[in-house]
DNA sequence: GTCTATAAATCGATAGAC
DNA sequence: GTCTATCGATTTATAGAC
């Protein structure tokens, strides 16, 4: 079947990765129907939107009858899930490898002189780029929440795997002694710090451990700052406004970095 | 009809403006009609969705038949069309109450010690406080956009009042010679600034005339931080992680506002 | 301006034959 | 695992009486 060949070609992720040899003949079969099925869901997110996505309008792209695909996903809720997980896994991995890339040890553009706020750079980059290329996978993950729908839980693994990405330069610079100290914040309020270490404790823990408090929570506002340039590009705000939305978002992040204590 | 009364009192902002005594009692009906179907479609957008809304469910809540909403609004999309532009126009009006509130000669707090920060954070406070009290709404504005769906003309000068009102601090310190320099940005290249002049010239010539390029930058970015923080709070991505989200929005508004130049 | 009635289409999910 | 057939529900939009 040439055309579903075709189709799964022009998906991304998922359905290329993992196929083991080990396998059974109908065990791969299945794998491939259902990733020929994501791929074609993908297509109608991208067409019709989430909210729109129906299990009969993919079977019919397929050639399938609609019963078909209950063999593959328990209803519709499920291939959405399947999407959103999908998307998370593929954004995550983007950001992982952005930040092994740009590691200190890592395979560098041969260790010249990049401080550690290139490196950190080398994620919020990659994070746009993924935004860019699957610009409705992006919605589905940070845009407006489909009602009545709640995110599964798989969706945390791959989360967590986008934040330590971004954490990482962090911590090392930190380890290494080399974290500067963060923008202003706060600073009025005497009691500000303790109220914002005990606002961010499971982020400060679980990431960034014995980083000084102004610089996690920088950091996490550098995650802000990033979702939000990124949506508004991706959503279409930027339209006569900013007319380099490049530029911009590099200038942009590297004030960022700056103000969470990286050179 | 009492009901509809009170669901009209529960409706905010544009049902309850501009009711001119000089209009046909013919009209005023009409204009009554037009805002209590808003009003219930608004019900029905924060309950199921913007993709969920339905001009017979709104029809059926109203106790009138699917047919008669036609003389009202063109078709489904007309509805959600007029919807939108009430949600960008009761934020644009909150902003501007925002500003006006905290501006220079305005009615501030017996004009103490409030800096140009204070003055400016005002705004990314009622920003905040108007997507967290109109959450759907706060979707429908800036999250994803919906596919196919072209956003109405319409909707372009009251996101200019929004921009205005955060602008509107900046451009007054500035004119007496109190905004300081922006934080670090481009730094590095030689070319840098002349690019982001070009890649903001609409921005800042329109909103910022004649303030410092970086400041300009650091502005819009501002303006993606507000949106970032705000969207991930509001779409529900804090969970477990910012537990006191008041706090960390102010904390890092704060650090915007001093980015910006402002003190 | 509101109603009844209806056309034409969509959808999810299931039963049961093969 | 895939099909046909179907139930029961939804929707937009229009026609025409009053």
């Amino acid at each position: 079947m040439p055309e579903l060949e075709t189709v799964r070609d022009t998906a991304s992720g998922v359905a290329s990765r993992a196929a083991p040899r080990s396998r059974t003949a109908r065990e791969r079969v299945r794998e491939e129907m259902t990733a020929e099925i994501l791929a074609v869901a993908r297509q109608h997110l991208a067409r019709e939107g989430a909210a729109a996505l129906s299990l009969r309008s993919v079977a019919r792209d397929l050639g399938m009858a609609p019963s078909a695909l209950y063999r593959y996903f328990e209803g519709r809720d499920a291939l959405l899930s399947a999407l959103i997980i999908e998307a998370f896994e593929s954004l995550a991995t983007e950001a992982e490898r952005a930040a092994e890339g740009a590691a200190v040890g890592g395979p560098g553009r041969a260790s010249g002189k990049v401080g550690d706020a290139d490196r950190w750079l080398a994620v919020p980059r990659a994070l746009r780029a993924w935004a860019l290329a699957h610009p409705h996978e992006w919605g589905l993950v940070f845009g407006t929440p489909v009602p009545g729908y709640e995110a599964p839980q798989a969706t945390v693994a791959p989360y967590v795997r986008v934040a330590a990405a971004m954490a990482r330069p962090v911590v090392e610079a930190f380890e290494s002694g080399r974290l500067g100290p963060a923008g202003a914040q706060g600073g009025g309020q005497p009691g500000a710090e303790a109220v914002l270490r005990q606002a961010l404790a499971p982020v400060a823990e679980g990431l960034f451990p014995g980083v000084p408090t102004p610089n996690v929570v920088a950091a996490v506002g550098a995650w802000s700052t990033i979702v939000g340039t990124v949506s508004l590009e991706v959503f279409g705000h930027w339209r006569n406004t900013v007319l380099d939305p490049e530029a911009f978002f590099d200038a942009t992040m590297r004030g960022v970095a700056h103000s969470v204590g990286l050179a």
